[in-house]
DNA sequence: ACCGCTCACGTTAGCGCTAACGTGCCGCTC
DNA sequence: GAGCGGCACGTTAGCGCTAACGTGAGCGGT
């Protein structure tokens, strides 16, 4: 920066001010300074900006994993919302290891982020402690908490479910079976199983509660499959099985025909997520929409607003659900 | 620092010495400093470290589009490595726009990360410069070159497409086609066209080079559709339909029933990236299987032994690929 | 007893920026 | 024409670490 001063002849803090804040030098002088910075091949080290301005113009995102569409098209809207604005978004996976949240946010604050992007609302007492210390905004998304930490942009999964299960009753279906794979890492699963369970105990008080949970398979396809034969092995006069997730909805849908299961006439199938592959399996996919992009692009916003101290509005955004119907159910 | 230091009754070098390099120090002091930092709650802040020791700990990765399983599957396994060693990974996304990759390099480089990972290896002149000025290690993946930038971890996607082709001419398929979206930022998509192109003309010297290109629409289960029903009109001769994502292949496998086709009868469908999906349709998808996990491990590794100053053995490693043929083809 | 070496830790300076405040000039008011 | 405020830019100090070098204690060899 001493060699663009020079060059420009002026000091090194207007330098400072006509990279970072151009409004407050004249045209002429920024003019000069650009000239300089091109000429000696400039490259600004943000790490001493972070260090002088105590801003690190960054943001940490935290998701369970970074590979499936759901959570990487959340990232991808904030990511596309805060680089513009000159935002960085360090990204970190749990894979759904409870605890592993806790210690990347151990490692994150030492990178000292403006935000925190965060996908659900339930964390370790140590999480949100830290969290609480660290003083700075938190985003939470994709579900839905009364007492949020901070920021919360997200919707029920709870409630999404349990509107699954009333259209699955509206349509005259009385035994329906709930599939999946719960275990702590994953509170959005368990937000989507009470809601089935709670509307079917509402709806149907007469039913059993019918639920298949192998919580040790990983969140694949094949895993989809397994839970749809193990779920007709011990519920065979199911007609109707929800799933928390399209991954297991759309392996049950494709494997139906090959064990001679007629989907929707012997068993309706609904999903959760609405991905790309749920319109196009036939026959489509039953499902819960979110509109993810309003959500990672709303989150981004509200964080955006909190790093530069402006006033938020609203400090909740519930962005909702819908139940896509397709023929699957 | 000064706290802890204070607290523990030593200097903050050694408090320093104490988080970064334990082995300098003895178990007691190390035990005295560790007891201070939690008693203090100090969370040191590894902007100021990244200033003094001129090394970020950061890795910046670039990928076309993190919404897509084959590059959050790579991300996920270079950061999976790293992230133990204490490095964090940034990532940005050029969303297959020309131009965005310089861009991206831009702002990264002003972050100083110790090392860079890149999808491709065809860049424009000022990125390769930008690169190379910046002169820290480079590992580019996805692609295969004989000169590359510095370190490359990949595989040829023109000898992949090239197999496929010899596939299906010793399947005794003749017409081929090739259905794409073709683009300046997605030279993988070109490399691939590209084997296609060469395998036919020599293999196949007598029939004419079939190709659609739709390039302005996005790689979606919906384009495949469209990609299906375009090439089916314009070369109605065909036997064999050549896609170079499983995103298009899946789509146009699941589309043929609907519209009076059969796979692999009338018309055989190859893919590319080996989906979990791809096992899942019916037929089974016959596709280019790349070891992701293998190929995103190895390019940390690499990375790391540079990133160390350490000998690096072979600076180009190819994974290979491996066609995987199931029913569709 | 002296030397030289190693080890554990301390001291000094500085990484490359920007916050905060200082300065000088210009134009406006009364 | 004195006074005042705003603007553009400069000066000073310091953000929180670590590299490089310094120091003193302990130990073995001669």
């Amino acid at each position: 920066m001493a060699d663009v001063s020079a060059e420009a002849g002026v000091s090194a803090q207007t330098v400072s001010r006509a990279l970072s804040q151009p409004d407050l030098v004249t045209p002429e002088t920024r003019a000069r300074v650009e000239q300089a910075v091109r000429k000696t091949g400039y490259v600004r080290n943000l790490a001493a900006s972070h260090l002088a301005s105590n801003r690190s113009h960054t943001v940490a995102a935290i998701v369970p994993t970074i590979a499936s569409s759901v959570f990487s098209d959340t990232l991808r809207a904030v990511g596309d919302r805060l680089a513009p604005e000159g935002y960085q978004m360090f990204v970190g996976n749990t894979d759904y290891r409870e605890g592993r949240e806790e210690e990347l946010v151990g490692h994150f604050i030492q990178r000292r982020p403006d935000g925190f992007v965060m996908v659900g609302t339930s964390h370790t007492r140590e999480t949100r402690r830290l969290l609480e210390a660290y003083g700075r905004p938190v985003v939470e998304t994709w579900d839905w908490d009364d007492a949020p930490t901070d920021l919360l942009v997200g919707f029920s999964n709870r409630r999404a479910l349990a509107s699954m299960v009333e259209h699955l009753v509206a349509r005259g279906h009385r035994r329906l079976a709930f599939a999946g794979v719960l275990r702590p890492g994953d509170e959005r699963a368990i937000r989507r199983f009470e809601g089935f369970r709670d509307a079917v105990a509402d709806l149907l008080p007469d039913e059993p509660l019918r639920v298949v949970d192998l919580p040790d398979l990983p969140v694949a396809m094949d895993t989809g499959v397994e839970l749809l034969r193990a779920t007709l092995q011990r519920y065979p006069e199911i007609t109707a099985l929800v799933f928390p997730t399209d991954v297991f909805a759309t392996a049950a849908l494709l494997a139906a025909p090959g064990l001679g299961i007629d989907v929707p006439g012997r068993l309706a199938i609904t999903g959760f997520g609405d991905f790309d592959l749920a319109s196009h399996v036939h026959p489509g996919l039953t499902t819960v929409a979110i509109d993810v992009d309003r959500m990672g692009t709303t989150a981004a916003d509200l964080l955006l607003a909190r790093m530069r101290e402006q006033q938020v509005g609203e400090t909740a955004v519930d962005v909702g659900y819908r139940i896509e119907v397709r023929d699957s159910a």
